[in-house]
DNA sequence: CGCTTTTGACCGGCGC
DNA sequence: GCGCCGGTCAAAAGCG
């Protein structure tokens, strides 16, 4: 796949989890102290900040999903820039045409690896995967080439049997089994939005609570959300409902800011990117994936967070629902 | 009538 | 080698 061949580190792993993830960055130990960091956005306005601060609030369980629909946004982004300036090179761009049945039955999986697997990659990949099922999504660059496993749990009305997580993109249902540790079966999606996206999704109610409904998603969607393609690049403005809340970073270089009020849409939008006349998108992906970015970004958002503590009882409340998935 | 969902069969990996 | 199990296929049924 193009995507995940392209360049150094594609910004397919970018992850801008806020808050949920134990993430090794907050943990590093030669960080700088949060409050000497020259974060623009630290220096916001005292009014800014109180916005921030209750918006942040409200749009928390949005944070993740989003998150996940970003890191599509920029792989989608990063693909059209690449694409645009390969055109002049093979036109395919992927491995050919993933008919279902047309290649047997053999097709599926082999067509999800990474070209290079061999059979001892093979069982390192299994290793790998399995222990994703547990982290519930990629961690390093380390693993940049191999599929991306998230899980995302819904709470859902335990009398509603359909097996439907709406998450924004269209899926075809193509199998369905009862697995030997949970009673409830487990349905098996394709994403028919684009038939040669690789993405899959697991949907299962949890074992332990009937009504958390937890779907496993395998692979990058190679293609923007359907209900956002519209507001993709140069695309409609937002909504405009909700309240503005954006993240700047100078990291020793270009400043971007980067606006998350997308209401739950594929949400951020580069408002600007000083220093940078032209939107290099390729740049821009790279400075977006940077540590530098990524810490910054991370701690203009915890400390805007823990500062409520309506906030972090919140969070603690969402974290105790995740438990029992692990 | 075409598309989607259901469901039993099949396949391959893995452990014993 | 055998059986178990998860994942996938594809024909049939359902639906708008």
């Amino acid at each position: 796949m193009l995507l995940m061949d392209s360049a150094a580190c594609s910004p397919v792993c970018l992850d801008l989890s806020v808050g949920l993830s134990p993430s090794s960055e907050m943990a590093t130990p030669d960080r700088p102290e949060r409050t000497d960091r020259p974060c623009k956005a630290a220096m916001a306005s005292p009014m800014s900040d109180e916005q921030a601060k209750t918006t942040l609030e409200a749009r928390f369980t949005q944070v993740t999903e989003e998150n996940r629909r970003l890191t599509e946004m920029i792989a989608f982004l990063y693909a059209s820039q690449v694409a645009r300036q390969s055109q002049s090179q093979s036109p395919d761009g992927g491995t050919g045409s993933p008919t279902p049945g047309a290649a047997g039955r053999k097709r599926s999986r082999e067509s999800l690896e990474p070209p290079s697997s061999s059979g001892d990659a093979h069982a390192a990949k299994a290793d790998a995967e399995r222990a994703l099922e547990s982290h519930g999504h990629l961690s390093d660059e380390g693993t940049c080439r191999r599929i991306k496993v998230s899980t995302v749990c819904t709470r859902i009305d335990p009398a509603d049997s359909t097996l439907t997580v709406r998450d924004g993109y269209q899926w075809r249902k193509y199998g369905q089994k009862v697995t030997r540790d949970n009673p409830s079966p487990r349905a098996y999606f394709r994403c028919a939005f684009a038939p040669s996206c690789p993405v899959k999704k697991k949907v299962q109610r949890s074992a332990e609570d009937s009504s958390v409904l937890v779907a496993t998603y395998e692979g990058e969607h190679n293609h923007p959300s359907p209900t956002r393609a519209a507001e993709l690049p140069g695309g409609a403005p937002d909504s405009g409902s909700s309240v503005p809340c954006s993240i700047s970073i100078n990291s020793s270089g270009p400043t971007i800011t980067l606006d998350l009020t997308n209401n739950g849409a594929a949400g951020v939008r580069v408002l600007e990117a000083t220093d940078a006349p032209a939107p290099d998108l390729k740049k821009l992906c790279r400075e977006v994936a940077s540590p530098d970015f990524r810490t910054a970004l991370v701690e203009q958002m915890a400390r805007s967070l823990t500062k409520d503590s309506k906030f972090t009882d919140a969070l603690a409340a969402a974290i105790l629902r995740q438990l029992p998935e692990y």
